[in-house]
DNA sequence: CTTGACATTGACGTTGCGTCAAGCTCTACC
DNA sequence: GGTAGAGCTTGACGCAACGTCAATGTCAAG
């Protein structure tokens, strides 16, 4: 007893194509195949039809699928490792579907247009207190109608590099290299250099790079672009070294 | 001011081979390209690229997002769009989720070998009350037997065939087919049969016909496999009107 | 014998790039 | 001015899981 590619493709709700294709690649292989070339499957067949369309429906790709039947004991593992795939994804789209979301009501608000939201929730005007009380409300003045020159791209370009910095900050630390290593200085002369660009011209001392870094860690606004408390502190350090090296 | 592809890839965080795709497909050109072929991009162009990755991170596919660039406006309506997909997939993931999670706990439980769970919740003992107070204890007992005496594959054959049925079913309700048309009285033909094969030659009569489409209606549980209260309906007058004509 | 349904084997299309491969170009150093 | 080593270019295949023609062979029924 058995049945034509048809009638299991209706039966078990899938496609004779599916079933080509699962033959194809050894997945699932017809009982018998006819001097006609046509494919003919039995019960059997049928079984492990179900099984592989079980396990498709709960997201596992083909080759573990495969493998999965082959060694019936890696099925749990199989799963189980699949499962916290799947816990990641669906954080992620919960991620994804916030900003989407946070971006909607900001367009609807019509606050941003879409050029401004490149910035990360850098705000250049979110720091005034700070720049102000530290460095002068003259410093920050100045800062403010440079940044004000600039066009869109260029305040793009301006905080692409920052991110890249902060990015490289980040693989420094996490490949374990030491605050005051080479790695860690070339990234914070970059660092420097970069803030002496937002200054223009104001004089980049020794002192100012110290205390800059330490307001990473004390404002965990700054904290959290350099990965939490580990990373600002190793930023700090960073700093701190080049600092005394000037 | 522009920078080569190599420079604008590591700013924005991703490859020169992205850029070089988005070039192919027409989302970002180069600013410039100079007589030897090499891309150079000025700061529009960063610009641009910016809103690119910025939209891609949210989702949006690169056809959506060359639209969204065209058309400043269409940006809410795009991504209210693309939200209500990343809603649905979100909901998909979080079923896909409990399943897998309760076939490895089944799993662990030692419960069901994989291939018990093909039978969607078709547990062949839930319905043993029902089916001794209905018919008796002797009625039950053969079918059970019978039941065991099945391969792995005759039983998933067995349900395919009635998923099928399930499946003409609802086509039939959905198209409008009256239940005492010849279309609905097919498949009810096909219904008694396959419940005649687990009846093993109990003698399926007109009332036992009737008794079991009011059945579907009255539980639940069976009526869940017709599409709900409508769909039990539906089959529960076809398997009458089958009666009558017997 | 014809017709229509069903079967077969290619082979391209889909999505967004990764990854060679072969070859030209630029920069730096000797 | 030669050469090495980056960096750039244009193809073109690969991936996941089939959908979708296209061209053609086969089966059952009238």
């Amino acid at each position: 007893m058995d049945w034509s590619i048809q009638q299991v493709a209706s039966l078990a709700g899938t496609t004779s194509r599916t079933l080509r294709h699962y033959a194809d690649i050894g997945l699932l292989k017809p009982s018998r195949v006819g001097s006609n070339g046509y494919r003919y499957y039995d019960a059997a067949a049928l079984t492990r039809l179900q099984r592989i369309l079980l396990l498709r429906e709960l997201g596992l790709g083909l080759p573990a699928i495969a493998e999965v039947l082959e060694r019936e004991t890696s099925a749990p593992t199989a799963l189980a490792t699949h499962l916290q795939l799947l816990r990641e994804e669906q954080q992620r789209l919960d991620r994804q579907i916030a900003a989407v979301e946070k971006t909607i009501t900001k367009l609807n608000e019509g606050e941003a247009l879409m050029a401004d939201e490149m910035f990360d929730g850098f705000d250049h005007t979110q720091y005034k207190e700070e720049v102000s009380q530290r460095w002068g409300a003259e410093a920050y003045a100045s800062g403010d109608r440079w940044w004000k020159t600039l066009t869109d791209a260029d305040r793009a370009a301006f905080m692409q590099q920052q991110k890249q910095i902060q990015a490289d900050y980040a693989a420094a630390l996490a490949a374990g290299e030491p605050a005051d290593g080479d790695v860690a200085q070339e990234i914070t002369a970059r660092q420097v250099e970069w803030i002496a660009i937002g200054w223009q011209g104001r004089p980049v001392t020794a002192e100012a790079i110290r205390g800059l870094g330490q307001m990473y860690v004390d404002d965990p606004r700054f904290g959290a672009n350099y990965g939490g408390p580990d990373g600002a502190a190793y930023v700090r350090d960073a700093m701190a070294v080049y600092a005394d090296r000037m």
